[in-house]
DNA sequence: TCTATTATATTACAAATGTAATCTTAAACT
DNA sequence: AGTTTAAGATTACATTTGTAATATAATAGA
């Protein structure tokens, strides 16, 4: 297994529009993040290339003479990534406090909830096998 | 309100020492983090007075020549900022399958399981109300 | 009191990051 | 064919972070 690149905080920027969409060329993501971002085109281009140094993102020749970009590195396998990455940072802290934060930021619709009740439920099965041996 | 100051990933790491028990000299949290950190006591000094600068550490002194250091920054507000600065990174990017990999990683007791269920039926309920308006 | 310790302060330096500007080259227009 | 445009490549520069070493000053010991 490849070791992820480290994306930073305005690298994943390019990596979400990429996920949302791919391939696309710089020229494409440029637009995408106008409004969002604030960033000179000069500036995405530093990141994008930055990317393609680090594995996250490649690239072919489209038609014409510009490069369509698209990602290496999938938005799941990075999830994976973070989470563990920010367990780790916090161990040693408490985690439930962490997990009650979360869901008390987000908008969760019902079948989100109960998803993740089903899966609570699964835990708490989990613990009782063990507990029981 | 005061903006939190930005926290690095070695700076934590003392940061979880203070949280632990305060105040603290420089060299108690460097035997703290003896064990677990390889880090030059010298390395550690510098964590705490850029700590310092940034004002999620202040100090006075104690007995003798030495400072006494202890947290500005509780462990509860910088839980919350990070919860929702992860949140603002993942903006765009689907919420659950995060909650997920988090619900997956942790071990978590029955009672944290049960409360967290809590939390998810509060949520519910909210939804509900909300949809019956 | 002079000297050795040692806490604290200051300085160092490379890599990563944010934020671009300039340079080069190939394509498009005249 | 010569010139303008504009992709992509290279270079820039300040700040933050990781990881210390050196300098200073105050205390403790001889």
């Amino acid at each position: 297994m490849k070791e992820l690149p480290r994306i930073s905080e305005a690298e994943l920027e390019i990596m979400k529009v990429l996920w949302g969409k791919a391939p696309q060329t710089a020229n494409e993501i440029i637009e995408s993040l106008d409004l969002k971002m604030d960033w000179k085109p000069k500036t995405i281009r530093t990141l994008i290339n930055r990317l393609v140094q680090k594995e996250a993102v490649s690239y072919h020749q489209g038609k014409g003479r510009m490069y369509e970009y698209y990602p290496l590195v999938s938005q799941d396998s990075f999830l994976q990534v973070e989470t563990k990455s920010l367990l780790k940072r916090f161990y040693g802290v408490s985690f439930k406090p962490l997990i009650v934060n979360f869901l008390k930021e987000e908008k969760l619709s019902s079948e989100d909830i109960n998803e993740l009740k089903r899966i609570l439920d699964e835990k708490s099965e989990e613990n009782q096998r063990k507990d029981s041996k």
